[in-house]
DNA sequence: CACCAGGCAAGCC
DNA sequence: GGCTTGCATGGT
């Protein structure tokens, strides 16, 4: 990878496995958006950003190199070597044909407080409306942020949710979730360390944690450990996924724990990687619905 | 062609 | 089974 600066923009060249519409179109993320033929903006660890990919160039505006350094560099995961995990993944026939629909995908590491209340919004829910609930707790809770000319929103952090009660939370629509929103909030301020100590942790470990979470299944907090603690070894199973593999390797129908299991002891250390690989396969050509 | 009523959506309790 | 809400769907 080739990284320049010129006129306040990082310009990054020569990066494989990199495509933003595979990063920010496969259900990891909710605050980006398409904003131009070929970028997208969004916000992120309280800082605002507009990315564009042209073939392989993908510049980043606006931002300075210590901002990419410190943050967007390790957002984007561009430290991992997804050719490496690609083809050794593409040893499963399935995955081999699955990869290249999603072959630029990245596992976004994510605030760890934002996808825990994401995932939370998320269920039972679809993405146009998960999005507007997280647009409205960030502009109804955020701080702003200016970029660009324009005002962006960070997402809240748990001090200010513990503080709201539950009825404070319903200028967000998020319905019966706000209960679980409030709860978690008030779990990460009555022990942050308990959740910063997550990372150390192995993922079935963590994922008990997460699952004490009120709100917190065994789907959310899957995604949890995967997107907001890259935990690359987690497989969250959700519909779409359920379906899938139940029709590429079970041959029928499976419970959900089976699944996980199944898929962990199959694609080991890379499992939700290759979850991400199959989510968008699925999506992408209309299977099992 | 509006409008309404029903179902329902990437789960969890 | 119930939960909130908004939206796609199909019927009037």
């Amino acid at each position: 990878m080739n990284i320049t600066y010129k006129d306040n923009n990082i310009i990054l060249e020569n990066l494989a496995d990199f495509k933003l519409r595979h990063i920010f179109d496969c259900g990891q993320s909710f605050r980006w958006n398409r904003t131009g033929e070929r970028s997208y903006t969004g916000v992120a660890k309280g800082h605002a950003l507009e990315i564009e990919q042209s073939g392989e160039r993908i510049t980043l505006f606006d931002t300075t190199p210590s901002d990419f350094e410190s943050i967007w560099y390790d957002y984007f995961d561009l430290s991992r070597d997804y050719s490496k995990i690609k083809s050794e993944l593409s040893r499963d026939t399935v995955l081999r044909e699955a990869v290249p629909f999603g072959s630029g995908i990245r596992i976004l590491k994510q605030d760890l407080w934002e996808t825990v209340v994401s995932f939370i919004i998320s269920a039972s829910n679809n993405i146009p409306r998960i999005k507007k609930i997280i647009e409205l707790l960030c502009k109804s809770f955020g701080e702003p942020i200016h970029y660009r000319d324009r005002l962006y929103y960070s997402f809240p952090d748990f001090r200010t949710l513990s503080a709201l009660s539950v009825s404070d939370l319903s200028v967000i629509r998020a319905g019966f979730r706000d209960k679980y929103i409030k709860a978690a909030a008030d779990a990460f301020a009555a022990d942050e360390g308990a959740f910063s100590e997550l990372y150390s942790l192995s993922t079935e470990e963590a994922e008990k944690r997460l699952m004490s979470l009120y709100g917190v299944g065994s789907k959310v907090a899957g995604c949890i450990l995967l997107f907001g603690l890259s935990k690359t070894d987690a497989f969250p199973v959700d519909v779409w996924i359920k379906r899938i593999m139940e029709a590429l390797y079970f041959n029928g129908s499976a419970d959900n724990a089976s699944i996980q299991r199944f898929a962990r002891s199959r694609f080991g250390k890379y499992a939700g990687i290759a979850q991400q690989y199959l989510f968008f396969y699925a999506r992408e050509n209309n299977l099992g619905v």
